[in-house]
DNA sequence: GTGAAAGCGCTAACAG
DNA sequence: CTGTTAGCGCTTTCAC
């Protein structure tokens, strides 16, 4: 009994049943009884079809028009919790739908995008999932738009014009205006953000919030004063905590003047409150520390680390429901959804 | 200028260029020159349909025989580094090779793997990269030898009787031999295994090699004495940390005896270590605790965490080598590596 | 040098 | 009730 669809065509099974191909054809499309076909015939056709193990062949129900079941899940790399869920969540979700998933890093390059949507097409998928975390090119909406259903993951607020994708914003600005506002209250007047500059492009839409929240209160927003920017590639095995330690002490993170720091990964705060503490000020005494994305292990730190929390659950949810939706009905108006992220305060930050 | 293909088909391109579709489908293979056709009509097919933006079809392609350019890469879901790396990143090294990638959840469960390869099949992948934590079922490596080119990633030691695929296996034993060695040389007696009850399954490939070492250095093997079961579910958001630390306060982690611990991942070294530091239990000097994975953000921990390493980037590289191989040449005889994990040890152990 | 024809496996009219 | 036909977009073989 070989393993499965190779060779057993529609025609196999005609020919073992005795019947032409298109008849077994509606049969097993379930259209049996619609046509008067008789019952016997029809559960021997299934039957036979079961012995032979026959599949469809995928490509060419495409080909002939139909659905394909398929998505393409277009997604920026990236270590972190809890972004390193979504392709494995997400798949799933779908999966269970009954759609197969195509796999695709974006690498945030819109080059890469607009290739891989043009793949994509190539491929006929029933839909696309998009998460992007910078301003969305006008080549990229257009490309995203020719697909029937679009979710579209972002991190800065979208402007609806024009567009047929549904979007779900998954909104910082909240948390970080806590974060700062936290700092105020608890006696802090030199905050600083911690980022990457490689990363910088990704990073724009928390280090602006973070010093519009800064010049609302009054306290100093210059970038020389507010920004320490790490220096250093991408890891290329994702360790982000020894690129932030090896930077900390590359840069001498002890000679900058703050007394408390928003860091843009829990990997870097991590690293920060480790490498304070070893240059002798204390967390949160002389400074409050605050990571990002919630990582589960820094609950278990002492102190425990405050962070901002991605409700991703909520947000997975959100985005197989969407994505049914506009499958179902891809003319259909599409929506927003707002997905806050939140300020989740904990020893570290005081 | 629609944005590509969708519409745009051959027969649009040979119209635009005034000639027959087979013609121009001939040039746009590059067999123009081999045919004798003219360099101006060559260049004129090009121009129109770089010009229209025609892409061929996919779905076609693959009908008409030729390959599909796409892989099924049919992973265990986790959250756990660097586990969680792997679906973004092999997907990217296979982009870059000119592949496209189905991602697929095995949930670890056979009738899931079964029927996910059966729709892999359907779809015409060109090959198969599958990770497998347990012993393969007759039937899931029959169906695996039906692809062209499979690369397969193991936790256990595999048969190679009979088999189609390349192996490629991460074997633990070594690293945990390493562990026990060490807790035996630095005086503990009671070691003890700390793993999820409801993982179990999965995890048998380091409670086996445990207890084989335990009994091999004279210690106290027994199932009861030696294996802490974690009693809790998997968590919807993967909060691992979370699940571990409720645990130990449900089953009282306090009241067993033991002066080591192995724990099968690190977040449940960390809680582990937070909740026993609580119990007045000081780590390393009263008992010692290893984790799994190396996590990056285990060494900024006081006190550092030591645990299991698996050189992923070694082992993706070769999963990425071991695919091209077998996609160029399948039928050549199936190869075999060894990717050993190491034991970091850190201060956590002693 | 270029076009016509068959075939990949399936669906969807349309006949019988 | 069942078989025939055309067509989806492409490759490949074979005539003109």
């Amino acid at each position: 009994m070989k393993a499965s669809a190779p060779g057993i065509t529609l025609k196999t099974v005609a020919a073992k049943a005795g019947l032409g191909r298109s008849t077994v054809g509606l049969i097993l499309n379930g259209r049996g009884d619609e046509l008067g076909i008789p019952a016997e015939t029809q559960a021997k056709v299934h039957k036979v079809a079961a012995n032979l193990g026959y599949r469809p062949n995928s490509l060419a129900l495409g080909l002939a028009g139909k659905k394909t079941q398929t998505i393409g899940l277009i997604l920026p790399s990236g270590p972190f919790y809890p972004q390193n869920l979504m392709p494995q969540d997400i798949s799933l979700r779908l999966h269970r739908r009954g759609y197969q998933t195509y796999l695709v890093d974006s690498l945030q390059d819109p080059d890469v995008m607009l290739e891989s949507l043009k793949e994509m097409a190539t491929r006929r998928v029933d839909g696309i999932c998009f998460h992007m975390k910078l301003p969305i090119p006008p080549k990229v909406r257009e490309a995203l738009n020719q697909f029937p259903a679009t979710v579209l993951i972002s991190n800065i607020p979208i402007p609806r014009t024009d567009f047929r994708a549904h979007v779900i914003y998954l909104d910082m600005v909240p948390a970080i205006d806590d974060i700062v506002d936290h700092f105020v209250q608890t006696g802090r007047r030199r905050p600083m953000i911690v980022t990457s500059v490689n990363d910088a492009m990704t990073n724009l839409e928390k280090i602006g919030p973070f010093r519009d929240a800064l010049r609302r209160q009054g306290l100093d927003a210059s970038e020389e004063g507010t920004i320490f920017g790490v220096n250093a590639g991408i890891p290329r095995d994702s360790d982000y905590y020894t690129v932030f330690r090896d930077a900390f002490e590359a840069q001498r993170l002890e000679d900058r003047d703050f007394d408390a720091l928003f860091c843009t990964c829990d990997e870097a705060a991590v690293a920060a409150i480790r490498y304070l503490t070893e240059k002798g000020r204390r967390v949160p005494d002389d400074v409050a520390v605050v990571g990002l994305n919630n990582t589960p292990m820094i609950q278990g730190y002492k102190p425990s680390i405050a962070s901002i929390s991605w409700n991703h659950v909520e947000a997975f949810d959100l985005i197989e429901a969407r994505m049914v939706e506009r499958l179902k009905k891809p003319d259909a108006v599409p929506g927003y959804d707002e997905a806050p992220l939140k300020f989740i305060r904990r020893e570290s930050a005081g």
